[in-house]
DNA sequence: TTATCATATGAACAATCATTCATATGTTTA
DNA sequence: TAAACATATGAATGATTGTTCATATGATAA
């Protein structure tokens, strides 16, 4: 069975959380409408709000935590924030599911 | 701001919601392990909850729910039943996940 | 400065979920 | 058969989380 073998092959417990992390940002059907939204182009939170019809808080708490896990990055305009997505991971992660669920 | 067009291009209500649900099963990190666990071979339920250190009923638990989704499938063998990995996307989503946590 | 607009945030509530415990199902061996 | 073993599952519980409401922060225009 060779249990220390194949744990020796684990991340370590910091990055096991940090996937885990990451992965339940992705598990809101919520952040990715917005991550949908942002993968055509920037768009500023009261766009966001409108296009998905959500209260902006509601929307602003999501883009808090898409943020904070660096899947989206933020450019300022005057009074608007322009929300963009972070880098092509997002894109890839995305495609995949769609690839996983779409399959059968 | 062209509403009508970005929701054009957004996946079907039940096409998120699969995403979503998708992904929160990524986000575990108990079921992040047992995919780790078996990223190696297949390995059957008791063999996993002593790897791990967790209860077999918790390790049937996350199991059932990892097969509800397809990312595991089984092989019965006796009295035991080998879980694996069901595809690659399995690999790649966490492979995707664990560069986008280590950049920076 | 003051008023207005865009965004952020704290508290509260309902809903979801991972684990535990006890027990059930199903397979093999005696 | 019955006993032993591997796995599954239902109910209960504590913890986490998405949304709402009210309000705060920060930027521009008057």
């Amino acid at each position: 069975m060779d249990k220390d073998r194949i744990m020796s092959n684990m991340p370590e417990e910091t990055e096991l959380y940090d996937l885990a992390e990451l992965f339940k940002v992705f598990g809101d059907s919520t952040r990715i409408r917005i991550l949908y939204v942002l993968s055509e182009k920037e768009e500023c939170v009261g766009n966001i709000a409108q296009i998905l019809n959500m209260t902006q808080s509601a929307i602003s708490h999501q883009l808090r935590i898409l943020k904070q896990n660096k899947l989206v990055k933020i450019r300022r305009e005057g009074k608007q924030i322009y929300y963009s997505l972070a880098d092509e991971h997002v894109r890839v992660i995305l495609a995949m599911g769609k690839e996983h669920i779409e399959e059968d």
